[in-house]
DNA sequence: AGCCTTTGACCAGCG
DNA sequence: TCGCTGGTCAAAGGC
């Protein structure tokens, strides 16, 4: 488990044509990017990972905050520190590492919350980095969206390699990690005054639950097959090699009686968690005593229990929080931006019509960038990611065909 | 004993 | 209409 072999060597970030990066930024008014968003372009997925390390995959994986300090020089780490830690300290202002990125055009366009994290990375992690891309001062205050995205290709650049070079971050799972930073995203985008971002909605939360299903990718790297503990019970139903892809995915529903939460988790070729999708809406808590059992991160129960808000919150304990909070948000972002997909759409009431449709959208959108994610979808500003509940595998399939393993990804383009 | 995973088969949507 | 693909079901087995 802990030796797996290094991954290639990744891409450098290339930022995706200006309909995706640079319409972010310079889109008046429209939603900006989120810390993840842009994170999630500066980690470029290595598709060339075997299947075959499914269950190893820790070594590879490396924390949000150990790659993205990782990511940078020594110097230019200590200085960043140095100037992240001024620049947070006033605000508390959701911190992202250098890898942030510019979600794909189709993402960005229709608004889906896509966060791209690379393999290991933790979000909550990459929220506390010192290289924190969304410092109040880039993201909204001293620099502008085109000014933090240049600073944080060029970061990217410097030491593509090292940002996966660290070991995954034990206490959280993939999962609440994503959800964290995504909420932690939405914090900053408030504070640092984006208009019309997807928080809005978040706040909606009556418009968004009645909406139709909103679709949450989250980018995360995890080191096992199984996908990380979000805090709910989950029972896989299912698996299957969906074409283009090597590694099987398997299909996973929240044991919680009557909850229609489920979850697709693809694989990367190396075995980590390459894409999580939720789909639909816990109607119920997240079980209590998940926590202990796994004796895995608290956080999830520390959010679950003070996920009210994040904003009266410090230090890691915000992060985490965040972590729970975030999906709540994120589906608010897929409910309100994710337009195209239907969600938001009124006439859309078979959202699950859809939903194959979006999904084949986002998938192909997040593939560019990177590889590993996880995509929720839900009705609305869920805490799927939030999970605290139970899953349930209840079935597995292998789909007709997907020969090439090495292929697959990230060759949208 | 209960829960979960595995696995083959079935069904529905789409081109 | 047919074939392909994704998603789900349900039996069997394991923990």
């Amino acid at each position: 488990m802990s030796a797996r072999p290094p991954p290639p060597p990744r891409p450098h970030l290339a930022l995706p044509p200006r309909s995706a990066a640079e319409s972010l930024f310079t889109g008046a008014g429209d939603a900006s990017p989120g810390p993840l968003t842009l994170a999630s372009a500066l980690f470029p997925s290595h598709a060339d990972a075997g299947c075959g390390g499914a269950s190893s995959g820790a070594s590879g994986a490396a924390s949000f905050t150990q790659l993205l300090t990782g990511s940078f020089a020594p110097q230019q780490q200590q200085q960043r520190q140095h100037e992240a830690a001024e620049r947070g300290r006033g605000g508390g202002v959701a911190r992202a590492g250098p890898a942030l990125s510019v979600a794909p055009p189709a993402s960005a366009a229709s608004g889906a919350s896509v966060f791209t994290v690379p393999p290991g990375l933790s979000p909550s992690g990459l929220l506390d980095s010192p290289g924190l891309l969304f410092s109040p001062a880039m993201g909204g205050f001293g620099m502008s969206h085109q000014q933090a995205l240049a600073q944080v290709t060029a970061q990217a650049s410097h030491s593509p390699l090292r940002m996966f070079d660290h070991i995954e971050q034990p206490s959280f799972s993939a999962a609440a990690a994503s959800s964290g930073a995504l909420q932690h995203m939405n914090s900053s985008a408030n504070m640092t005054g984006m208009p019309d971002m997807a928080i809005t909605t978040a706040n909606n939360d009556n418009a968004s639950l009645q909406s139709a299903e909103a679709s949450q990718r989250y980018q995360v790297n995890a080191p096992v097959d199984k996908p990380a503990d979000d805090g709910y019970n989950w029972r896989k139903y299912g698996q299957k090699v969906v074409k283009g892809s090597d590694c099987p995915r398997s299909y996973y529903k929240c044991t919680h009686p009557n909850c229609p939460v489920k979850k697709k988790v693809e694989h990367a070729e190396d075995g980590q968690i390459s894409e999580i999708i939720y789909k639909g809406k816990h109607n119920h808590q997240r079980p209590p005593n998940k926590r202990a059992k796994d004796g895995n991160s608290s956080a999830a129960d520390q959010n679950d229990q003070s996920n009210d808000t994040t904003s009266g919150l410090s230090g890691a304990k915000r992060d985490q929080d965040a972590i729970y909070g975030m999906s709540e948000q994120v589906s608010g972002l897929s409910d309100g931006d994710d337009m195209d997909d239907g969600e938001s759409r009124p006439h859309e009431a078979d959202d699950a019509d859809n939903e194959s449709k979006r999904r084949n959208i986002q998938i192909s959108s997040q593939r560019t960038l990177s590889e590993p994610k996880i995509i929720v979808q839900t009705t609305s500003e869920v805490d799927l990611l939030d999970d605290g509940y139970r899953w349930r595998k209840y079935g597995q399939k292998v789909v007709k065909g997907n020969p090439h393993p090495s292929m697959l990804v990230g060759n949208a383009f």
